[in-house]
DNA sequence: CTATAACTTGAAACATGGTTCAAGTTTCAA
DNA sequence: TTGAAACTTGAACCATGTTTCAAGTTATAG
């Protein structure tokens, strides 16, 4: 659990205001990184839509890059934590969860594509990240898939590649039938996609024995 | 169908020289790209790589963008190409496919990590590409499934939902158990990450009947 | 009050690397 | 043989945007 990044940057800020400033960076920077990418994103533009100077930047973040990372770190606790109090509300079967969350997630992504966007980019510049996201993801699936198997819910030889497995299903449907979805029949898409995943979690694509 | 860029770059080679140093150019450009990157990657280092000069590379490509979009559309054509011939070899039931399928997307992904890198981060530097490529297999997997639904060997209600289902879990097993895999347990996992998404694929994840 | 730390400011320094270009070399058809 | 088109070359141009910095302002503890 050490951490891997012994080059800490600036302090914390030490005051509210100060608090305040590098907040408005960072909800400023969503929009830019969501919008035009890390890379087309520029300081200057996160500043300006801040409303702070440019110089103030380095006051809270060591780079560009490190405003990124704490931004991701960010939006990767925020997704997981809405989830799983989207899914604590009401106590569904295994199955049903399953397909809750991917309804939850699916809603999620088309809500805020931005941070679907920002996170998925970490890929190629905080690395680091982004495997921690998906790692951490991963976690929390198998551990609905364990508490289904416990329960008797679920397959009992549940483990790690099957959540990594429903895990690609679902963001890759996330993908097709959120973020690139024509905002028509988006609502439409999602709930074929919802149901698609949940058939296969249920009784695979082999064939159906003959209509009970 | 229509061509969505009107601005068309250089002419392709005329001669058989001139095909010779544009194929150079773009291995190179695999290989950067690959390693670095595409914002880390320089036209400096490809062309060096290449072993030509700097500014040849203006006769072949309009752009550092330009040789990535044909790079990638390159690296699609061939894995997909690569899949089919592979698939084509032996004829084998509609779920067996699918495992041979992932089987062979998994084996190639670790003998091509950087080819697994550029498609992805093409996401992010030519969105179309990406866009494209994925649909393009998305339609793959579809018409497998209907073959095999046909052949009543699967579920006759499968659409491409289901196809994107399958390919997410497909790229996330290959990211998880190839791309990110330790080089020892490598083939080890890969082949626990196939029999895991085919168990999903035959049964799903509900509870096992009572052994018969 | 007041001294010090925290914070703000924006112009300027700076680095990087994509792109252009004018001059040379090779190829090849007529 | 020869002239034009295809191709090669690498130095210089240039745009962009990150980062630094020294001077000013605001907050806070003693």
């Amino acid at each position: 659990m050490a951490r891997t990044d012994p080059e800490i940057g600036p302090a914390p800020p030490a005051t509210e205001r100060g608090r305040r400033t590098r907040r408005k960076l960072l909800d400023a920077a969503t929009a830019e990184f969501g919008e035009r990418g890390f890379h087309e994103a520029s300081i200057a533009s996160i500043t300006q839509r801040a409303g702070v100077a440019l110089g103030s930047f380095y006051t809270y973040f060591g780079s560009k890059e490190a405003i990124f990372r704490d931004l991701v770190r960010d939006l990767s606790d925020g997704v997981r934590f809405a989830a799983a109090q989207r899914l604590a509300e009401r106590d569904l079967g295994a199955l049903d969860t399953e397909r809750a969350a991917l309804s939850a997630f699916l809603e999620f992504a088309r809500e805020h594509k931005e941070i679907y966007r920002i996170i998925d980019e970490a890929e190629f510049v905080d690395p680091q990240s982004y495997r921690d996201h998906y790692e951490k993801t991963a976690e929390r699936i198998l551990g609905r898939l364990r508490i289904g198997a416990g329960a008797g819910e679920l397959r009992d030889d549940l483990e790690e590649a099957h959540a990594w497995a429903i895990m690609g299903m679902n963001v890759f449907l996330g993908l097709r039938y959120a973020v690139w979805a024509d905002e028509d029949n988006a609502a439409d898409g999602a709930e074929r996609a919802a149901l698609a995943a949940n058939s296969i979690l249920a009784e695979g694509i082999g064939p159906r024995p003959k209509t009970s």
